[in-house]
DNA sequence: GTTTAGTTAGTGTCAGACAATTATACATTA
DNA sequence: TAATGTATAATTGTCTGACACTAACTAAAC
């Protein structure tokens, strides 16, 4: 009984022998390699031809099972000598794809997603308050205190200080799913441009985030959050209304 | 200038022309069709051989698209006669898998999943205390009024109550996330059975967590949830602690 | 030096044959 | 009649071997 349960009820359970195919043996191996640390992302994957004769299974098979773990996110294939696949740095883009393909189909609107964004990233600013560390402060800092010099590098700037009160929260889970919303968001509605007293706007809300984490004050983290946020969903409606006007 | 800026800095834009791979426009183009919905959940696609005869490429290639798209969880295959490949229902499972791998490799902690579940349930929670609907409630109490027959029944209604809670929410983002974080704990925490008397103890906070969204009391709602997931959380160190002994 | 033309090591594509799997219909048999 | 076996068709699974394409590197030509 102990060892894995091969009887129930007095009777012997067949469990079907399942011979899996070729090419979903080679996706599971190489899989498991990956996720065990066997290979490091950046790492190159031995050559199809390597991989085939090793396996011994067929080269078309064994791409099947590359472009299977294309599909999930682990690889990526680059063509010519040197080529080959390499492992992927696993972040929250592993995730970004398919919550994209869930809100597209399930028609989620704009303002479900800030909705969203507010409850969870008021929470990981408040966790942020009572967890933060020296290193965290000091990166959040070093975001803030910026001389920007385009319009891109203060959205990336941005960007990060969001994600950086999300890590300071000390919770993995929160961190990479506060990481892919912010990125799904992004790269859907990033046509939005700020002008010149919006960034001053920004920056002011952002800094009322870091003094309230760095002065241990949940409530305060929350509370400036959610503002920040808000301002964000104005601006882009804003943007919106102006560029409908205007044509 | 305004329609797709084909001018900069008064210099034409050249795009690179882009033969995309075959295999890869198998994979954009299905992918496309999937998610506009000129394919359904549940529809059957085109052969192979249909597939590749009508776009011109070879079946080989034709595979290679179509494993991809098995990849990120758009459709399953089928052998045999009446097989095929079939349109999936798109769900939480499109990200379950990769939320999975990222925590995986990133050595995610049982309790940081559980802290998580904390930090978004009780919003949801919050949330539905407002937002339910009747049709929330009564699909609630249909779960709550059970009379259990096996565990894996107790289980699965276990499971739909949150998920009914952040359904009430009425936030689909906030909805999914839930769903996927419960899945994943299902399917790799899964092996706890409850005794006799943490079921009962389980249907108490529940109850609570019921009638305090009924009553349109978010605060008694989130504090429910909460109790509710530490009851949880202490219930599966208790199993363990056990199991361990044990041996 | 710069351009140009091979060389090499990978992946990309193709055609065609045959194997395996499953549903269905039909035949056989106890 | 009910169970079992058989044939067929439809679809995916696998294999082989050849050739094309791509990109980095190298050597020759100018």
């Amino acid at each position: 009984m102990k060892k894995g349960g091969f009887m129930k009820d007095n009777k012997p359970i067949f469990k079907p022998y399942r011979k899996k195919s070729a090419h979903n043996y080679v996706f599971e191996v190489l899989k498991e390699f990956i996720i065990s640390g066997a290979y490091k992302p950046g790492d190159r994957l031995p050559t199809e031809i390597e991989l085939s004769k090793t396996m011994g299974i067929s080269r078309a098979a064994t791409r099947e099972g590359l472009r299977e773990l294309e599909g999930i996110g682990l690889i990526t294939t680059v063509q010519g000598s040197k080529g080959g696949r390499f492992v992927k740095n696993i972040n929250s883009d592993i995730i970004v794809n398919g919550l994209d393909i869930l809100l597209k189909t399930h028609k989620t609107s704009f303002d479900e997603l800030i909705e969203a964004r507010k409850a969870i990233e008021c929470i990981t600013a408040k966790m942020a308050a009572t967890n933060r560390s020296q290193e965290n402060l000091t990166a959040m800092s070093k975001v803030l205190d910026l001389r920007v010099k385009s319009k891109e590098e203060f959205y990336s700037k941005t960007f990060e200080l969001h994600e950086l009160v999300a890590l300071a929260s000390q919770n993995k889970v929160l961190f990479y799913i506060v990481q892919a919303i912010r990125r799904l968001i992004f790269q859907t509605y990033s046509e939005i441009s700020l002008e010149e007293n919006n960034i001053e706007l920004v920056m002011k809300t952002h800094n009322a985030i870091f003094k309230s984490i760095k002065n241990r004050d949940p409530k305060g983290a929350e509370k400036a959050m959610l503002s920040d946020i808000e301002a964000y969903r104005k601006l882009y409606l804003d943007v919106l209304k102006k560029r409908f006007s205007d044509e």
